[in-house]
Formats: C-alpha cells, structure tokens, sequence
RNA sequence: GGCGACAUCGCCAAGUGGUAAGGCAGAGGUCUGCAAAAUCUCCAUCCCCAGUUCGAAUCUGGGUGUCGCCUCCA
C-alpha cells in the first residue's frame, strides 16, 4: 500500500488513484526569467523520482509541468536587458530544458506554457465572474475569497486570521485583502492580450488549472505538487477556483517539497548565497545532486554547504566502484534475484511506499553494495545484486550513463602510449627510482588517470 | 499576531511502542617502496522535565531551541 503526505489533510493517506493503475500528476513548473536555482531543482529532482516510482511499480503516469511565461518577473528582466519578454521566455525556456536534461530529469509528458492558453483562462474567468465570484474593478479582475467558504482549506489558513500584524498589501480596490488579482490591466510597454476587461494579461494563479485540467484530462486529477511556499498563496488560489466551479478538488492529493538553505540561511540574492543549477552542474556531476536531493525525506528542509556535496560524490562513487570492482556488465543482466535479494527490493518498495523515503531507499542500496563488494560471495551472486543495485538506482534516477561511467576506454592508441608509460614506471620502480615512479603516477593523475599498484601488477582507470 | 514543521553519533540521515539502519569522516588490521584502491574490525540510547506503558527516540503534557509560511518565491 502506498501512502502519500497530503498537505490537504495534513496527514499521509493511502494512495488511491483515479483510475486504476494510472497516475495523473501535475507539478509546477519554472517561471522562465533567469536560469533556475539549486532550489527549484529539488523539486523537479523530486517529482522526476515520483514518476518513475510510479512507473517502476507499474502504473501509467501522465505528467504535466507548466511553463511560466507570463509574469512580472519576466517583463522586468526584459526591461533591465532592453528585450522583449518573448526573448527573455524563449531563452530561458531553452536553458530550462537544457538543464534539466543534464540533471538527468525526463521530459515530462506535457510541459506548456501559460501563453498557449490566454484563451482558456479568459474562459475560466469568465465563468467564475459570471457565477459571482470574480469581479471587475477598473480592468482589473479579482477572485473574492469570502464567496468560497473553504477558501484557506489547503493551507490551514483562516481570512480573517491573517489582518493582525500581517503584511497585507493595501490595494483599495479589492473587497477583502486576500481577494486575489485572475486578470491584470496593461501597462504601458507590457505585453498584453484582448479581453472582456480590456487590454490585460492573466494572473498567475489561473493557469495552472487550465493546463493541469486541460493536459490531463479531467477536472480532478490525482497529484499536485510543489514547493511548500506555494502552497499558499498559488495553490490555495488554484484549488479555489477549480473548486466553485467543479465543487470539487482540483487533485486529491497535494505534495510539498521542504526549502534548500545555503549553509544554514535562507537562499536569497541579498545574501549573495544564491547558486543556479547550471552553475552548481559545473562543479558537481547531476548524480552527486541528486544522491544530495535524495539523502534526506523530500518534506524536511535541507541544507546545501560544500561538505554536503562532498560527501553525496563520494558515497555516490561507491555505487560505481563496487560496479567497477565486479565488471559489471549491464548487457548480461539476468535479474534473477534470490530470496534475500527480492526481500531487499521488497525493502526498498516498503521505503518509497511510505511516502517516497528515498533516505530509507539509499540506504538499501548500500546494503547491496556490500554485497557487490564482498569478496566471499560467489560472483554470479554479486553480479546478480549488481543487477538489482542498477535496477533499484535507475528507478531514484542513477545509473541513467552506465556504461560511460563503467568504461575504461581511452581510444587505442593513448591505451599503448599508456601501457609504454607504465613499463617504463615499472622499471623507474625496479631501479627504486621513487622520485621518478611517483611523479609519472602524479602526471598521470592530474590528467584523469589513476595508477593502481596491486599485486598483479599496475592497473589504471579513468577517475 | 495567526498557522505549521523540526530537534537521533564529529557531520548528513532512517527509524512513529519492543530494545538505535545507512552514508561521510575517524581509529585499527591486511596489502604496499610510498600512495591509491580494495577488504575486515571498531565507533550513539535519541534537546530537557514530567506522565502513560511490562516496555518510548517513538504516545501525552509542559519547557527550551531551530526553521518555514502568512508578500513575488521551489
């Protein structure tokens, strides 16, 4: 039985789909007005893992993730480059798909993009306008939280506990302060579609439900998710209005991925403690973030410093030296895994069954590595626990470049030239010329090439 | 002010009633010219106090501390 965290419920709650053996989730996506940073990565890591659970365990998956493309942001990045927002959307939107491919994330199924839809967004508020909860002030149109008595039901949050002390932007026009802005009038120089209202563009809230009902089908769906600081106020406002029109929840099921911190504080620019993906990818290999993304329950915040990196590239090193040490081949894979080895993967479906433990899940896959490294095993048994490593890695999204990872090859002639250096090392060694054996060892090692002393000899690998 | 989360070895982190997984680091052994790699062994009673229970890291109450949301934000 799988359970998932509701945030809805606030509790975890068996996981029933829909529809049997079919999984709709809808995940939200980047807004395209810079290159995204280390903590939007996580969730797009995560949600990357909850599908291929979910496939691993023999589901249909259909996602969705949305695209941004309409924002303030983005129009004021557009203004400090002196472009247009559709430059500064396409950009981003290329360097988005470009660096998640790198962290080793799948494509989602259907990932469009807030512009695709101005059309159907007009339509949906239209429809809530017209049953009485949007109204028009001065071409702008906003949502009238007091007409939705569960208005505040996903996060917790009562209107009207939110007056004291808190920071409630004073806009004269609105009902009620929580009311929220579906349809925004054009300013000058702003990119702007035609409307019932006016010339005008969509608030951010609206189309993430026309995309997630539209590209998955139905009015409900199964999973939402996304990072806990959307919850409100995005995903309270989606809810609400899928819900006056549906009178019923837009997902059954809504996940929320915890903060990354910088070293203990909060990320912020302010604090020039603020790493993009793409620059963090330079520095570190997409296996050794997501082993860090990984490491620890998805909902509990988690802190990035570099001893954390540190130490996610080398425990994920383990996997791929106990691969090296027996061979492995993935071509030869037989998968017939014996007693103590199914009750392994058993582990590792119980874990991610709990509400994706993927901490629990690594650690099964270290149990497995001892395995793989123990030379008192029978081989074909280490082989075949290799198997069930690569199997069980590849559903956490490793092991994507196994080959690449496991090879030794330096094309043929580098392997001669090679070879020539390490007889002449070997004879360096034989003369007790030490000085001379260690720097060729040195030399070779700064070009990614590390020398192994063993009793059968000198061995080298590609580091 | 309102709502919520968390507190487990030096560090990271599982464990939600039955006597503390795993990773990193560290110590020691084997191997070795040295190094690296590999391998074996060792390494915590769970923030504090009170309570429930035969039994609690796990449940309850009260502290203390850290953090998040309430404003654009993953």
């Amino acid at each position: 039985m799988m359970k998932i965290y509701n945030t809805l419920n606030r509790k975890k709650e068996e996981f029933v789909p829909i529809e049997a053996n079919k999984v709709k989730m809808y995940a939200c996506g980047p807004t395209v007005y810079n290159y995204f940073h280390i903590g939007n990565a996580r969730p797009f890591v995560f949600f990357d893992v909850v599908r291929r659970y979910f496939e691993f365990r023999g589901m249909e998956v259909v996602y969705v993730q949305n695209i941004t493309d309409i924002d303030d942001k983005i129009i004021n990045k557009a203004i400090e480059d002196k472009s247009t927002f559709q430059q500064i959307a396409k950009k981003y939107i290329s360097a988005f798909v470009e660096d998640t491919a790198k962290l080793g994330i799948r494509q989602p199924d259907y990932q469009p993009k807030a512009s695709d839809v101005i059309g159907e967004i007009i339509k949906l508020i239209k429809q809530l306008e017209k049953k009485g909860y949007a109204y028009e002030v001065d071409g702008d149109v906003y949502f009238s939280v007091e007409m939705f008595k569960d208005y505040g039901k996903l996060s917790g949050k009562k209107i009207d506990d939110q007056k004291a002390g808190a920071r409630v932007e004073a806009n004269i026009n609105k009902r009620h302060p929580a009311d929220f802005t579906l349809w925004k009038k054009a300013k000058a120089g702003e990119p702007v579609w035609k409307s019932p209202w006016g010339e005008g563009r969509p608030g951010w809230h609206s189309e993430c439900v026309v995309l997630s009902q539209k590209y998955l089908g139905s009015e409900t769906f199964d999973i939402h998710g996304g990072g806990v600081d959307l919850v409100f106020p995005h995903h309270e406002n989606e809810n609400a209005q899928a819900e006056v029109l549906s009178h019923k929840p837009l997902a059954n099921y809504w996940m929320h991925n915890g903060f990354i911190n910088i070293e203990g504080e909060k990320m912020s620019k302010s604090l020039d403690n603020f790493f993009t993906a793409r620059d963090i990818l330079k520095e570190h290999d997409a296996e050794t973030i997501r082993f860090f993304f990984l490491s620890k329950h998805y909902r509990s915040p988690i802190d990035f410093n570099r001893e954390i990196m540190q130490e996610s590239e080398t425990a994920v090193k383990n996997f791929y030296t106990a691969l090296k040490l027996i061979k492995y081949d993935a071509s030869r894979a037989k998968k017939e895994y014996s007693e103590s080895l199914l009750s392994k993967k058993e582990e590792f479906i119980t874990a991610m069954d709990d509400d994706f433990n993927t901490a629990k899940a690594l650690s099964v896959m270290f149990d497995l590595v001892k395995i793989i490294k123990n030379p008192k095993e029978e081989l074909e048994e280490r082989e075949i626990t290799a198997d069930l490593l690569v199997e069980l890695g590849r559903v956490l999204g490793f092991f994507s470049d196994l080959e690449g990872k496991l090879s030794n090859d330096l094309g043929d002639f580098s392997e001669k030239l090679l070879k020539i250096i390490i007889n002449l090392r070997n004879q360096a060694k034989i003369d007790k010329n030490w000085a001379l054996s260690d720097m060729i060892r040195v030399e070779l090692l700064k070009e990614g090439i590390q020398l192994l002393d063993t009793k059968d000899g000198t061995k080298w690998e590609i580091k």
